[in-house]
Parts: C-alpha cells; sequence; structure tokens
DNA sequence: GTGAAAGCGCTAACAA
DNA sequence: TTGTTAGCGCTTTCAC
C-alpha cells in the first residue's frame, strides 16, 4: 500500500492524506481521523526512500566501528553503546547503518557515506588522542558525535565519555590504601584516548603518593587475553615483580588470570587484581562483586545520550557543541576479593 | 555532485553517464573513460535514496537483534556476526540496517521495515525451538537468512549453523574420558535453539556411556554472571555434587569460577571447567588454552556465509533454501587445565 | 552509441 | 481546509 493507492481508497488528494499522517495543523480533524484509519487499516508506512529523497533527510545514523585488522575482535563495549543509540533511533523514527571496518577504510567509509546521502550524521567511536577524523567530519559537514574524547584537539566538538581517569585515579587509590606500591597497570593501546586517560588517572594516584613510577609496570597493547597472558607472565617473573594487577578490560584479565595461576599465585591470597571494564557494569547486579562500590553507569546510557545529542544537532546546528562527561563509572573488584597487603 | 551536475560538466546526458558508471555494454569505450575519471574527480557517488527509488531495491539488509528485556546484556556474539556481515555487505554495496529490540516488538519491526521498504531481506538472530518469526517473514514475503536453525520448523528455510550439538557431544566426551561422571551443564534458555541442540548433545554422550542423568545438574537460563555463580553454588552443596562444569557461554564461566572459589575448591584440582563460547575463538591465537585442541570457526565467518546467503537469495530466489552447518566448532578448556578424576 | 522523457513515492510551494 | 503541480536524483524504456 503506497499514498497513492491510500488517497485513492480514501477520495482525497495525496497531500491531504500526507499533512494529516504528518500531522500538520490545518488539517480537519475528521479527515484526519479519517485517514489515520485507514492507514492503520491498510498498514501503511511510508517509503522510506521516497520520504527521503523529498525532504532531504535520510532518517539514518550511521556508526562506524573500527577494527584495527581484519581478524580483530570487535569490542563487546560497542554492542552495548549501540544498544542504546538504537533505543533513541526507535523513538524517533530513524535508522542505525553500521560499518564494521579497517580503521585504514574508515576515512573513505565516512566520504561514501556523504556523498551517497545515507546518512544524516555519524556517531565516532574509539577516538584517537589525536584524531584525523574530526577534522575530515567538518571537511564534509557531516553533524556528529564522539563516543569518547579527542585528547588533543583544538577545536570544540560534541562528545559523550566516562570519566576514565577519575576512574582509575579511585581503583589505583584503592590498591595504594591496602598496603600496594607496585601496582601493574595493563592497558589499552595508549594511542586511544580511553587508555590515555586511565594512564593518566593511574599515574595522579601513585603521584599524590609518592608512589615511583615503575616503567615496566606499565602496558599497553590491544585488549586481548593472549595479550594479558604474556604481559602478566612476563611481569611475574621481572625484579619488580608486582603484587597488584590494573586490568583494563575483562577479556585481557582472563589472561592475566591465567598467568597467575601458573605462576602459582593466587588472586586475593598472594596478588590482587581490579578489573575496569564498563560492560561489566551488566555483571553487577545482585552483587556479583561485593569487594568494591560500584555506581552503575553503562556504556547503554551513554548509547542512548549520544544518539540524542546527534539528533538536536541535526535538528538545531545552533546547539553546538555538546558535551557529556558520565562522572558515574565502575570499579570492578577481582571475583576472589583484594589482597591486603602486611604493611 | 549530483548525476545532473556530473552530466553537465562532460556535456552528455544523465542517461549516457549513468549507463556508463553501471557498466553498460552499449557505451562507447572512450566516453566510459572520460566518464569514470570525471566522476572520480568529482568524488561522485550515486545518491542512494534516489537510486533505491528508482530501481525498487534498497540495498540494505536488516539485522534485528533481540534482547530479552531493556535491561538485558546484548550477547557478544552478534557483533562478531554483524562484523561478518558488514564485510559482505560493503563488498556489494549494501547497507546494513541495525535494530537492538526486545523480543515483544521484533513482529512490528519486521513488518514496519517491510512496508517501509527499509531493507530487501533480513537476518533472523537467535531463533528459538519453534519460531513464529518464520512465518511472519514468509508472510510478508522477506527474504531471510537464519543464524541457527529453528528446530520445530515444517518447513524449508535458509539457515546457517554451527554444529552445537556436536560440539557438546564431544566436550561432555572429553570430560567422561577424564573420568567424570556427574558433569553440570549450566546452558543458555533452552527454548532458544542454540541452547536446546547443546543440551541435546550433552545427553547423547551421557547415553552413549550409560551415565545417568541428573536432573539437578542441568540448568537452563539467560547467560549472566549471576546466574553461574549462583547456580554453580547451588549445584556444589548439593547432594549430586559435580566434579566437573561445561558451561555454555564464558560470562556465566566467571561466575561459576566465582562459586568454585567461594566453595574453596580450585580448577584443576577439584573440579573440571569446559567453557564454550563461539566468540572465544578469537582468544585462542597462540594457543591461549592449549588444554583442548579447537578448530577455528568463527562467528564472524558465519557472518560473512550468511550475508551472501541472503545477496545471493535477493538475486536469485530460485537457489532457496540454502543451508550450511559449520562442522568446525570449538571447545574451551579452562584456563587452569582439565581435572583428571583418579578412576 | 546517445538522448529525451517518464516514473519510482513522497513532500511542499502555491492556488483555490 | 483541500487540491494541483513541481521536484527530490536516479534508472529505464523507447526513439533516434
Amino acid at each position: 500500500m503506497n499514498l497513492k493507492e491510500l488517497s485513492e481508497h480514501l477520495g482525497l488528494s495525496q497531500t491531504t492524506v500526507s499533512r494529516a499522517l504528518n500531522g500538520y495543523p490545518e488539517v480537519n480533524e475528521t479527515t484526519r481521523k479519517r485517514v489515520e484509519l485507514a492507514a492503520a487499516e491498510g498498514n501503511y508506512r511510508p517509503n522510506l526512500r521516497a520520504m527521503s529523497l523529498a525532504t532531504g533527510r535520510a532518517m539514518a545514523i550511521g556508526h562506524v566501528i573500527p577494527v584495527a585488522s581484519k581478524n580483530d575482535v570487535v569490542n563487546p563495549v560497542f554492542a552495548e553503546f549501540v544498544a542504546g543509540a538504537s533505543q533513541t533511533y526507535n523513538l524517533y523514527g530513524y535508522e542505525l547503518m553500521l560499518t564494521i571496518a579497517e580503521s585504514k577504510d574508515e576515512e573513505s567509509i565516512y566520504k561514501s557515506l556523504a556523498a551517497k546521502r545515507a546518512v544524516d550524521g555519524v556517531i565516532v567511536h574509539s577516538p584517537m588522542r589525536n584524531d584525523p577524523r574530526l577534522a575530515l567530519l567538518n571537511d564534509i559537514g557531516l553533524p556528529f558525535v564522539v563516543h569518547g574524547r579527542v585528547c588533543d584537539s583544538k577545536t570544540d566538538y560534541n562528545w559523550i565519555d566516562m570519566n576514565n581517569r577519575r576512574a582509575f585515579k579511585q581503583a589505583t587509590q584503592l590498591l595504594i590504601d591496602l598496603g600496594h606500591e607496585k601496582i601493574a597497570l595493563i592497558n589499552g593501546q595508549e594511542t586511544l584516548s580511553f587508555a590515555w586517560l586511565r594512564r593518566l588517572g593511574y599515574l595522579d594516584a601513585l603521584t599524590e603518593n609518592n608512589i615511583p613510577e615503575y616503567a615496566d609496570l606499565l602496558a599497553s597493547s590491544e585488549l586481548t587475553e593472549t595479550y594479558g597472558y604474556e604481559t602478566a607472565t612476563n611481569m611475574l617473573a621481572s625484579e619488580n615483580t608486582p603484587s597488584a594487577f590494573l586490568v583494563s578490560s575483562y577479556i585481557v584479565a582472563i589472561g592475566v588470570r591465567r598467568a597467575i595461576s601458573q605462576a602459582g599465585l593466587a588472586i586475593g591470597k598472594d596478588i590482587s587484581v581490579i578489573i575496569h571494564d564498563d560492560e561489566l557494569s551488566y555483571f553487577h547486579n545482585g552483587g556479583a562483586f561485593p569487594q568494591f562500590t560500584s555506581t552503575r553507569s553503562s556504556v547503554r546510557e551513554a548509547g542512548i545520550l549520544a544518539a540524542e545529542m546527534l539528533l538536536k544537532q541535526i535538528d538545531d546546528p545552533n546547539l553546538y557543541p555538546q558535551n557529556v562527561l558520565l562522572e558515574s563509572h565502575l570499579i570492578m573488584g577481582s571475583s576472589t576479593g583484594p589482597y591486603r597487603k602486611s604493611a
């Protein structure tokens, strides 16, 4: 059923039917009711592509998820973020166009999305400390919201972020309070800003407590199990054996656990492990990890907010720039609890 | 830059330019070259919506990911599957439209996608043993491929699946060979067919080995940490204390581990844990879990194949039905290795 | 080998 | 309050 058929069926012009359905005020209420009824009966929905073509709005938002290489794992955090965004789009009648692409192809993907008029705006994921995508998107004039922050940006832009720096400062402080001094940070790639900010938070706490920073207790790489295993193994065998690990993702933590148990050590007895992972907030329901308090600030919430921000932006470019820093955050203890180092 | 501008710039008609760009044979090769050059220079891409309207093809595929409730976690497996599909769509010029929706809204979402002409086909995720979506999609005439199988379907349909049954039979056999008899299965919701098939595989092995099936060693629910923790805790405190766990997802396994360590037991010493999780294939690189062999059959591969299958179907409806059962599968050992029960 | 013209299904000026 | 008409940017007959 299309507009023409519907209007013929009603004995009205396409215009009137269109106006009735789109809530224009000048339509007679009786007519509107009639039209709405017939539309519902005939299960009529406007053809999205025709509507888009006529209005010039794509009614779609692009999410481009970068992966480092063809075989890279997709970070599960994206799934939650996208779920939140999808919820918002459903509410406002937008579609979500997803592309998962190798980082090197991203530039051409943005250009292509814009040139094809496939989307009205995009969400930028996984920002780097100095991210060339900002300039590109400004250049092609595509509205965007960044999930995270670009540390070295000179210009304003829309972003929403968790307070990674504060979270890692707090986590580190917690370990310090437990008597630890040799605290390892097994971090993500520090070219990505989330990891960089986590590093800064970790260092903040060390500095405030006059604890020296050991370079060999700082690791930074892609978040995989193998990375966690190998890094922890090396650290445990080194001179500066850490008594605590601060781990940037539960995937990595699986490897860290493996290394620890292989070294004959026990978490909660010989060593302490704190995992920080936004996604884990979902595990937390029911007090799964009672050792640490944790505010539930889910990535999904960020997705909802980011999408709303972008739609507002598209609606009214004057709102620019909008920023949200989610102060609530998550510190997740190891399942076996922290090891209190005797002073 | 649109077609009109491009053709005026070239001094040709829109028709010729369109034909040249779309590879029609009747175009003079010299002309084609000229057109292609100018198009590249002007960074011309056809307006997707105009193209769609003219051709009647949306050039987009819908993925509808169901979540049980508003606060349900999105299964990370979807991310990998979708990544694979996205790769295929990029190749063929299709877009991927993602919707994450509560199961109860799904029906209306499919109807809406079809009526709006937003997609040319859909991928059905998380099939149930008896899934009403098949009938619905057949009814509205939207081509689809199911990721998984609908156990009780009378009619044919396109699907691609891992051999969950065989994988769980093998995993169970492995534990039996290690001397275990009281083997717990902590499974997903058995209304979903993947979980049901896993259960059947588990039972296959028990039956073949004349091992009795203990009802209290079979659990089935949504895959969360808390579920794993509570179930394992109860099982460990019961009469039929299991000496081995077979766990249907690494998220659940985190809870199981927690329960085990809280009960004062050690994996690999007092108890054995096998986790099966397709997604974990990505962890496997580098022999992270050397205890078991494992063929790497990633969910991403399934995504690639499913997308190809669907595009073929759209191209030529006569190919129906297409089915792929991925025989390769994954058995992932616990990081601390299996416990060999003394006979 | 190329072009003119109609049409995909909708919205939005402009008229009435 | 409703209808007429043009047009969004492309593809595709049909004619040359």
